[in-house]
This record gives structure tokens, sequence and C-alpha cells, in this order.
DNA sequence: CAGGATCCCATAGGATACTG
DNA sequence: CAGTATCCTATGGGATCCTG
């Protein structure tokens, strides 16, 4: 294996976490509903109603994932009907970062490109 | 307006900027081109045979994208056949941070999973 | 209430062939 | 060489209805 191939496998193995956090972060719903749990545990109901224009399809599916990667944590009280609750996990306050710098770096990209500069 | 609607309508606004970083950076083969063009200019071809698997549509259509968003700039050479050639621009090198902050919470993340720690 | 089931459409992306 | 055109599949997401 010669230098370029070492450094192209670098960078591929490089790549592998970068897509795992774009993957977490993507979709239409996913920071919408991260906000709205932000001020804290809500039930699904609320979610669905505070994240407009979300169906109770894509909010169950999102959440589901969520859940997966450890960024919500799911309740179910015991009674009837039954309540579902849902709350950011400590794991999720590790993304304030790399939202921040998307945030950032966002918006300084519109600035750019509404001035014309690229 | 209420307290709630002034802090969702806040976080609604924050959200944009940060749609647009995740767009920007979106789908399979924006990143893998960045890499092959961090090694400096390249031509369409090389840059195909460097980006494994991707298709000559893909990459006409991705490099297009990037161009439109200030990350590459096209060069024609007039020669024959037709020479062309796609650089990183300065703008493109502002994502340093995002993508560093990227594959950090990546590597966080991947770490937490495979432990059973999330 | 908290979803699941089903159906539908739009877009991402792949395969192959073709052209200035 | 540097793409474009065409056709196809898979997935994201929406709409609607149903149920424990």
């Amino acid at each position: 294996m010669e230098t370029t191939d070492l450094k192209h496998q670098e960078c591929i193995s490089t790549l592998r976490p970068i897509r795992d956090a774009l993957d977490v972060l993507n979709g239409k719903w996913k920071l919408p509903i991260i906000v709205a749990l932000t001020f804290g545990e809500k039930r699904f109901g609320e979610i669905s109603r505070e994240v407009h224009g979300i169906t109770d399809r894509m909010l169950s599916k999102e959440l589901r994932d969520m859940e997966v990667n450890g960024l919500v944590k799911r309740k179910v009280y015991d009674t009837y009907p039954v309540k579902v609750t849902y709350i950011l996990t400590p794991h999720s306050q590790t993304l304030g970062g790399v939202i921040e710098s998307l945030r950032n770096w966002g918006e300084l990209h519109r600035k750019k490109i509404l001035s014309g500069e690229v």
C-alpha cells in the first residue's frame, strides 16, 4: 500500500463518524423534536402539537429512532388511558456543541451567499 | 403572543441555519468529494476514480450543487478535448470546525452505543 | 391517548447508454 | 474527457383511517 492509499484510508475512517453524526441529526423532524423536548419532559400528544405539521406516524418513527440512538428516553405510566412521556437524555446534551457549530456555520454561510461573496 | 410562543419562534429561527448547514453537507457523496479535493485541484475523471462507487451522474450533480454553495470552483481549460478541474474554495475551508465537531461527536456516540452506555 | 396499518407521492441515488 | 439522457428502485415523508 503506498502513501496516497494510506492517506485515503485514513480519510475514509474519518468519514464514518461524521456520517454517523449527520445521520443522527438528519431528517425533517429530529431537530424540531429536540427543541420541543428542551423545555422538559413531554407527552406524545404535546410534542405532536408543538412540532407543527408532523404526523403521528413520523413522530412515532422519529422518537423510536432517537430512542435507539440514546437521545430520548421513553417513559410509560401505568394509567388508563396509558400515558407516555419522552425526555432528553444526558447523552443528547452532548450534541450541544455540534449544533452550535452547525448553527454558526449556517449563519456564516447564509451571509456569504446573500452578500454574493461566494 | 405569549412567552412560550416567543421561545418557540426563537428556536425556529435558530433551526434554519442548522438545517442550511446540514443540507450543505448531506447526501452520500459530498464528504467523500471534499476529501478527494483536499489533496488538491482535480479533474472530473480523477475525482470519479477516487470516490469509489460514484456514478458520473451523481458526481456531476453533486459538484454542481457544491459549486452553487460556494464550496468548489470549476475551472475550464480551453483545450481539445476540454479539460475541467475542480478545486476547494476558501469558503469550504471554514467547514473545518463543523466537520471536526461532527467527527468528535460521532466517535463519542459510537463508543457509547457500542459500550451499551446508552 | 399513543400509536400502527395502509396507501401514495416526491426525491435520492443507481445502471446504462450516448454525445460535443 | 466531461458530462447528459433515460429508466429504474429505494427511501423519506404525507394523508387517512384504525385500535388497545
